[in-house]
DNA sequence: ACCCTAATTTAGGTTAGCCTAAAAAATGGG
DNA sequence: CCCATTTTTTAGGCTAACCTAAATTAGGGT
């Protein structure tokens, strides 16, 4: 438990690779760890070994590791940390999802406690929503430049995501029912000169020119 | 110019602590490092032998190290990284200033150009006010919870007023057009769940929880 | 100018974390 | 159930970053 802070960014990276690999409890094998570390096997063999020792995992000889609870915490402690990081990174600063990872997963290692707990707070985490937000990250990376476009500006058969949408609570209400709300995908089918055409999961629409400029699409 | 990728936290540290010995262009002595980095004085010895091979210091024996022009500029780079990262820590997660100089410390190594950048940024840097930054840094302290949260964590009814939107020209182009620019006053009226309902002296609208996050509110 | 002391370097040792090559154990196909 | 292949471990080597102890150099006081 106070061996935390002892631990180099090395078995970090070690512990965090056996915790990805282990599906439902099995033993984690040194060739897979090779394989994801790009170690070699005996470098594997060598460190965990000494996570052995250290009582992280149980470690049997040709039989692979497994965590133990000591090591199942440092785990979550350190995917925690990336997950918050890489937020931070992605959603925040708006740094580049591949560059987001590789410094998430070197800082992950220097956080304290309390800088992690403060981060949380800062981004406003809802815990049961992370899986979420990860298939959110995802779809963003298929557009590289995030345009930010009106609804009325939009060009047919577009795709994307609703933003912003301006005016009132009424309309916005109304909007809201019909399925175009902040978050939302919508896409545009057709527009004839003053009429919108749009689809949402919610079904088909068509909207005046004046209210389509008041919706902000991101593709 | 092109080495500073694959310097070593050690090596690194060894340069900023040169500098910061480094009085009106003097040489600096191997004891001086050796107290300051809390290194015995033939490891010191060691590394400057180093950092003299990688062209980064001028270093003649018995004779103590000088930074070059290329170990300068590394030099330059860890300082800002250190100053935002600390910035960060300090002025917009509350961390205490002991603790937030040491995450920083470590931190330092391991931010890229571009996350560098971004965060700068973020915090709205201009390097010639930073003994200003400080003292805002004190006032801060006084109390302990963070000044500074994205819209995203703000509470329903609480108002605030804009301090920063970033990354994204195209949004901040928008969200400016509608009353939501730094400076401005900015209410949270309520959110249900990925919308937020704000309010500005321009009107009223609903803004999904990505963008939310983008918008530093300051209360 | 010379010596003594303090500063510095060299020499040699340790550990973590990597490697290759060789030895040993597991495993599965016939 | 046995052996060929694959997997894993052991053995031995390397480098960076630390150390201590011994040798060397610099520099000030007389």
């Amino acid at each position: 438990m106070a061996s935390m802070d002892a631990l180099s960014e090395s078995a970090e990276m070690m512990i965090k690779n056996i915790n990805e690999l282990a599906a439902d409890d099995k033993r984690v094998r040194t060739s897979d760890l090779a394989a994801k570390t790009e170690l070699k096997p005996a470098t594997v063999t060598e460190m965990i070994q000494r996570l052995g020792d250290l009582g992280l995992v149980d470690y049997e000889a040709y039989h692979g590791v497994h965590l133990t609870k000591q090591g199942q915490h440092v785990a979550d402690v350190i995917e925690h940390r990336f997950n918050i990081l890489e937020r931070f990174l992605t959603e925040i600063l708006g740094v580049e999802t591949t560059e987001a990872s590789e410094v998430a997963c070197r800082m992950e290692h220097v956080l304290t406690r309390d800088v992690e707990h403060k981060l949380t707070t800062f981004l406003g985490v809802d815990p049961k929503k992370e899986s979420e937000l990860f298939c959110h990250k995802i779809n963003i990376n298929e557009d590289d430049s995030p345009k930010y476009l009106p609804l009325s500006n939009y060009s047919e058969g577009k795709k994307g995501t609703v933003k912003l949408i301006f005016e009132d609570e009424q309309l916005s209400k109304i909007l809201n029912e019909q399925g175009i709300r902040p978050g939302n995908k919508i896409m545009l089918k057709n527009n004839d000169d003053n009429v919108y055409n749009v689809e949402t999961d919610k079904g088909k629409f068509s909207i005046d020119r004046k209210t389509a400029s008041k919706i902000i699409i991101q593709n």
